[in-house]
Parts: structure tokens; sequence; C-alpha cells
DNA sequence: AAGTGGTCTAGACCACTAA
DNA sequence: TAGTGGTCTAGACCACTTT
């Protein structure tokens, strides 16, 4: 039988603790030194043990506060929600209002910003530009709920497309037609959802701690020509929301 | 100007070699006692910092052999191919192994497990199940990519349904029809996607290393009269997969 | 003023991998 | 056998939050 680091089995009994609702979402651990002194284990033993949980995303540490156990309530996106019984009849490409009003909370706050820019590599392979040549237009958000940030999604539209229209320009009340009145109309979506933990930029702009991976979502536009006219990335703390899709079988 | 902590910085500068190439992927990071001669600290802090780049996903650790640079390729799993003009004409009930085999990998080792069991809280009620009172049969699967743990996969069928069919008893070759011919027949799927750290009995089963994240793909299946037959879930290791949707407008 | 997590040092022993 | 990451101790100073 082999013995187990202590740092482990510390951590093991805290995790049990938050599993049985001993503690609850919300609660502060044991700090640093109360965990040394309750195990009498050195310090830096209980901060591993701590750091591992955090590792396993049971807490958030908030410096000089202390760590808190997580809350694991989620907020839904519906990113299809076509041909279902109960459809209010929304359009599904500016749900996120919607939704997250429905579930009582605030989405109104959004920080937009328009750039004109040589668009990155993955962003010109997927509107068939080329990197060199060509330009984007990006309209960068950051949207919140209840006024703290929530996710980030960046548009990119081919700016020999969008030249003059309202999506170029730095407006917030535009349509989604727009692209339609251009002659583009989109007639489907392809969506790719990818896992990983956030770079330390991007856990600056989400405010959230390290340990909380992200989704990145890549939505890609379509004409019936299966010529791809937008490109949106979202990137979504793992915590924050449910993505959900309805398919016909 | 603050002066920035020795381990960030030094973070910050094996970061960078990894994103401009100078370390590859499966390439093997310096030691801690290499990084702590080079830039003169403890091992503590030198430790610190490449802890600093599992947490961000970028390396993975070899317990007494190093760490290594992550790769970032992904394979893709098409979760709704419906209405694409490349359609093959494949259900995407289980495109998983032509998804695998395409982009010239071997997804045919699956290891499965059936069993009848009580229903968990969140399995009952996707299944409107009264957990006291209803079984379940719970199919698990672990599907391999080349020989590796690719991801785990659990169905979930009502007892009452699947009884004396090919479902209940641990054959590898259910064909999904079962459920039609039983009379119920999947007329739609909801998708929940969720992105979370694992549990440590995730990151075993798939073996996978601490500071990579999954995402959690929960797949009901309902009828016509939106009776829900069928609940899968699915683990997937965040550095594994793209998942993909495509989605009529 | 007391307490918190963040950082850092300078040691130590262990089990295992690779040469 | 040399090198690796895993664990652990017993100190220390810091900036900031809460009381």
């Amino acid at each position: 039988m082999v013995e187990e680091p202590r740092m482990r089995h510390i951590a093991d009994e805290l995790r049990e603790q938050i599993e049985t609702g001993a503690l609850v979402p919300g609660a502060l651990m044991p700090s640093e030194p109360d965990v040394a002194r309750a195990y009498g284990v050195s310090r830096q033993t209980a901060r591993s043990a701590l750091q591992l949980l955090e590792q396993q995303g049971l807490v958030i540490v908030r410096p000089r506060r202390g760590r808190i156990v997580r809350s694991n309530k989620r907020l839904v996106w519906r990113l299809s929600e076509f041909e279902l019984p109960e459809n209010t009849g929304l359009a599904s490409s500016d749900a996120w209002e919607t939704d997250i009003e429905r579930q009582g909370h605030d989405p109104t706050r959004q920080d937009l910003e328009v750039e004109t820019i040589r668009p990155p590599q993955d962003i010109a392979t997927r509107l068939k530009l080329v990197p060199e040549r060509d330009l984007v237009v990006v309209r960068r958000r950051v949207r919140f709920i209840d006024s703290n940030p929530g996710i980030t999604s960046d548009d990119y539209f081919d700016e020999a497309i969008v030249r003059g229209t309202e999506l170029a320009a730095p407006a917030d009340t535009a349509r989604e037609d727009i692209l339609k009145e251009a002659g583009y109309e989109q007639i489907y979506d392809v969506d790719e959802i990818i896992t990983r933990m956030p770079t330390p930029d991007e856990a600056r702009r989400l405010a959230i701690g390290t340990g909380v991976p992200v989704a990145e979502l890549t939505r890609t536009a379509y004409t019936g020509e299966n010529k791809p006219v937008r490109v949106m990335v979202a990137i979504i703390p793992g915590d924050a929301l449910v993505l959900r899709y309805v398919i016909p079988t």
C-alpha cells in the first residue's frame, strides 16, 4: 500500500466537503494558514492542496480575500432553436439578449469596437481571403451579464462587401439584413467548438481566474453559393454558459 | 512601474518561445533545475513558472520525464451534417467512426460496458423518470483514437423501453433503429455543451494531465411527441476534438 | 491592525525514467 | 547512474482587503 501524499489527502477531504454541501457555493474556503494548522503541515503544502482544487475548477481565488467555492449555475445560450414546438419565432442570430433576459439576467451592456485590419491567418482562411491583399472589418464586442463581463464575440466581414454599410461603422443598431441587402443572404452556419485554457489576455478581458477553461465558438455563415460572408468568434468562460443546439434527426 | 514577479517573467519568455516556434510541439521544455540555473532563481520559482504554462494549457507534464510542448492538432467530430451539399448520406448518429477514419486515424477500438442502474438525478430529469422508482440501462463506452483513449460516451435508456432488446445486453452491434422498432422514433436531438476541468476520475480514464479541460456534451433524443428516449453524455478532452454543427438559418 | 494570497529562498528525500 | 518531476519544511517580505 502506497502512502498518499498529504496535499492530495487534504485536497480530497476538502473536495468531499464541497461535494456533500458542507461547503456551499459562495462560501469561503479555510485559508492557507488554517489548513496548515488543521493538518499540521507547512503553509506550502496547504497551499498546494488548495491549488489542486483550483486546477479542478472547484474554487476561485480572490487574492487577499480568500478562496471561494465556485457556483455551477450556468445560463443557456440557444444557438439553434428552429423547428421547436415552443419556438417563439425568434431569429437565432441574436438570441443572446432574449436568452439572457428570459433567464432573469441583464444582457444590455455591450462594449463595441469596430476596426478595419488585415485578417489573421485563420480568419482569412475561413473567409477565403488572402491576408496580404484583402482587408476585413472586425466588430469586437464584450457582452455583459448583469454588468459583469460575460463573453467576447468578434465578427469579421470582408471589407470589400461591407464597405460603406452600417457594418463598417461603429454603430450598434446594425440589423442582420444588411448583408442580405448587399446581395449576400446567409443560408447556413457552420459552428465549430473547441475547449482550452484562456490566454492571459482573455483571462483579463473576461475577468476570470486561472483554472477556468473557455469554449471558443467559431460560427461561419455561408450564402447559398457556399460563399463564407461572416465569421464570428466567441470566447465563453466555462462556468458561465451552456451552449444548446436543437437538431432535427 | 511595478516590477513583474520573476516567475511570471520566466513564464512569459518561455511562452513566447512556444508561440514563435522556437519550441515546437512535442519538444522537451527545459527542466526545473535548468530554468532555475538559467534565471538564477530557486527551483520552486522555476517550478512555479513552468506550472503557469501548465495552467495555460501550453505544456503537458510527464512525471520523471519532463514537460512537453502540447500539440494543438484536433480532429473534427461532426454532430450535425444534414443538408450539406457535400453530405455523403451518413446518419449523424454515429458519424464518429467515419469522421475519425476520414481524418486518417483509427477509431475501431472501443471498450463497452452495459449496466442497469438507478438513474442519477440529472439523467432522471432529462428522461423524465423518477429516480426511486425507475431504472435505466447505461451503455458506457471509452472510444479510442489510434489506440489511445479519446472520449468517453455513456448512453442512458429507460429500462422499461429497452428491456429484452439488444440495447439491454452487452452486444456491440446495436443498430440505432432498435428504439424505432420499439415504437419510439427519434425525431430531434437537443445538444448541450459545457466546458469544465475534469474530475480526477475522468482525468484517469482519459489519460489526460491536469490543465487540460474537457467539454461535456449531453445529447437528448426526443420522439415526435417530445418524449425523451435517450441521453448520451460524452466527455471530450479539450485538446482532442473540434465539435462541428451545421445549421440552416 | 489583522489576515489573506503571491512570491521567493535554500535546503531535503522520494520514485521513477532514460542512458 | 544521472536526471526528472513530486512532495515537503521553515522560514521570509509584500500589497492589498476587511474589520
